[in-house]
DNA sequence: GATCACATGACAAGTCCCGTCATGTGATCA
DNA sequence: TGATCACATGACGGGACTTGTCATGTGATC
């Protein structure tokens, strides 16, 4: 599962009532929506984040969305692609489909079935992320299936106990976790084995994550235990 | 990169001519396509094999072909669903959308937007196969970025000399492959040792793979090698 | 039957993982 | 400031796994 963040759909649209229309659409179905009204606004937002869908109108003020797609697939982006445009004629979707949309849909459309088109792009990115059971905070992002961490493009080897614990703690980050909580879910033990093993493997963690993530990753809660949260700053 | 074995498209379709240009589209996009023309067909056809993509009529002897999705589903099916049929005003593709459906098209179609559109569905299918360089032969799955094999459901717990050598093997699959070759490729070595090591892994690997699979997966070409053909059948 | 190619069982060395222990360091309190 | 406690870190040893080697059994070919 993809941690719980709602996904981000980026609309790019110069007629506000449709924009407002999409926008609303992409609330209907549980996404958050971002607005742009030119090509060049649509591609800078679509360079600063991340965006499980983006729908490009198609005559736009700077450029035709549909030759934005090569342009973001050119930057990494796995963004699915929805063209909405005017231009619905059967050799403008061929176009739009075969410069690397994922789906075309022709203005005026119905609010139900873009809705529904939305949902059923949603299902398939979905589908990438539970392949894996992704779980990410930042550049800092766990595979469940692989059981592999990476810290931006940086690959983090961890020992089999060294991942039982960060996938522990990424189910609980922001959290105060016990050296009892660890003991129990972790080393499925119920009661105190008298040596600090705990402190110690995760002491081997935290140096790991802390020589690649160059910050602090784990933080001590004196007296209660650790609290797991990469994205805050500081040191432990 | 999936090993290089044409996608399977599934077409379920009662009219002989429509399902002909189906067919055709299929073709024409490099997959391979397998044609049934009732509810009941369609469904056995998809227990019985991978499809990449499967297209499904409505109004088919014995079922609408959205009331498929849910069984396809259930029974553990990935793949994307197209569902193309004259029933073509906006509400039926909603509903075909939203039980599930990942594109809808309406008759009478053009087919080069039905090839746009399956061309669409497939590059979105290699977007999963891609995330883990997937390699499949029948039931035998290599994942090469998670390090995992799979025979069916079942996990093989390789280590990782093995999941190198069958790597190599899957990479020239159906090949012979000499042991010089494997001394190369997989030991670096690019002289002989003088000793069994070759043999004495491969046999390792291979004990595990027969144990799982039930048959003989990785075969001896006396005088020169091996080949790896999972799919064979017969003994070593 | 002899010879060669290949398969298999067994062993030893190296590496990695994990837990324990001892001790150093930092925080808190009287 | 010193004592005490909580936590961090270095080091060690045992167990498990991996890998390569060797010896020998088995099957194929002449």
């Amino acid at each position: 599962m993809t941690h719980a963040i709602a996904p981000c759909i980026l609309i790019v649209e110069d007629d506000p009532d449709t924009a407002e229309a999409m926008a609303q659409a992409a609330c209907d179905v549980g996404a958050d929506p971002v607005v742009r009204c030119s090509y060049a606004g649509g591609l800078a937002a679509a360079a600063g984040a991340e965006f499980a869908v983006i729908m490009f109108d198609r005559m736009l003020p700077g450029g035709d969305g549909v030759d934005a797609i090569a342009k973001l697939r050119a930057a990494g982006s796995t963004a699915l692609v929805m063209v909405v445009s005017a231009l619905g004629r059967a050799a403008n979707k061929i176009e739009g489909l075969e410069k690397g949309a994922d789906d075309y849909l022709a203005k005026p459309f119905d609010p139900d079935e873009l809705r529904a088109r939305l949902r059923a792009l949603l299902r398939r990115k979905a589908m990438v992320a539970l392949d894996n059971d992704v779980m990410v905070f930042g550049d800092l992002e766990i595979r469940l299936k692989a059981r592999t961490v990476h810290i931006g493009q940086a690959h983090v080897a961890l020992s089999p106990k060294e991942f039982e614990l960060i996938t522990y703690f990424a189910r609980n980050a922001g959290e105060t976790v016990t050296r009892m909580q660890l003991l129990e879910h972790v080393w499925n033990l119920h009661f105190d084995p008298q040596t600090n093993v705990v402190d110690v493997h995760v002491g081997r963690l935290r140096r790991k994550l802390e020589a690649v993530a160059g910050r602090a990753v784990i933080h001590t809660a004196r007296g209660q235990g650790y609290v797991f949260d990469p994205q805050r700053e500081g040191a432990a």
